[in-house]
DNA sequence: AGTTATACCCGGACGC
DNA sequence: TGCGTCCGGGTATAAC
């Protein structure tokens, strides 16, 4: 599922291709993947520009000309294809731009919500901060994980204690910290902690600069998506040989969550 | 504050 | 191959 490196990839990639561009055409092929009637929608799309693409955590905000916000979230499964045919599977959403079409793919639990800004703002309260924002330094991360009791696992997929991250990059960056999932956080001593937090920007910034690890591209000639899917580690590699030691990899249940590690590696 | 359960949704994996 | 069944997984919400 996409998570924070997947929708940076999706934003960077997307901005320089239809920003200021009129929307000529919208297709709501799924009422339910969008908010309101499919009219208004239209109405409020049709002729108007998106102007800007913003992340936040792991939703894309794409702002239009009028000041509306649409509101992306792709859950499990949802992609995005920029070209002149859908790729595959139907899309349940298209914004055409004239030679080329946006087409939202796969939302099943994924939405495109119209919203005005305040909107935006009181939906997207309760997220935690962006793990790679300036402001959000080593001194700022141990605050935060002062005094919970909860396992890594658990923690470190909380959307509202750090956002963006998902099932795929916990167990990466628990990895890249030498840390099993299951660790509560009130065990990390201050070393261990400082690893957490090292590897979770050393692992987000090299997955972003690899396009994220799902696989289907944005457009055709996109080379960039999916890249980092052979550098990820434990995800999804159970009984393969973990990259530093050889040892087969192991699969788990932590927090109620799907969760891969190497118990030889991770303490 | 934490954990657990439930609903949402349907493509795809699995069983026969 | 074909048809039926059921699972997964992020999030919101409720219950404990």
């Amino acid at each position: 599922m996409p998570e924070l490196p997947e929708m940076e990839t999706y934003k960077q990639l997307l901005a320089p291709r239809i920003l200021h561009l009129p929307i000529e055409d919208v297709i709501v092929n799924r009422a339910k993947s969008i908010n309101v009637e499919i009219d208004f929608f239209r109405q409020e799309l049709l002729h108007h520009a998106i102007v800007s693409i913003e992340r936040r955590a792991k939703h894309l905000l794409f702002t239009l000309d009028s000041g509306l916000v649409l509101l992306l979230h792709l859950m499990l499964g949802g992609s995005m294809f920029y070209g002149t045919h859908s790729p595959n599977r139907s899309a349940q959403v298209v914004l055409n731009f004239g030679e080329y079409s946006l087409f939202f793919i796969g939302l099943r639990l994924g939405y495109l919500h119209l919203h005005t800004s305040s909107e935006i703002n009181r939906l997207l309260a309760k997220l935690g901060p962006e793990p790679l924002n300036a402001p959000f330094t080593i001194k700022q991360f141990l605050h935060i994980m002062q005094g919970r009791k909860s396992t890594l696992k658990a923690t470190l997929v909380d959307q509202s204690v750090i956002s963006g991250i998902g099932n795929c990059y916990s167990d990466e960056i628990c990895f890249e910290a030498g840390l099993l999932p299951a660790r509560k956080i009130n065990t990390l001593n201050e070393e261990e902690q400082s690893r957490l937090f090292q590897a979770m920007r050393t692992l987000l910034l090299e997955a972003i600069h690899y396009g994220g690890y799902m696989d289907s591209p944005l457009y055709i000639g996109d080379h960039l998506t999916g890249q980092f899917d052979a550098r990820c580690s434990v995800y999804d590699r159970e009984g393969e040989p973990c990259v530093r030691c050889g040892n087969p990899l192991i699969k788990d249940q932590v927090s109620a969550k799907k969760c891969f590690y190497c118990l030889r590696c991770q303490h």
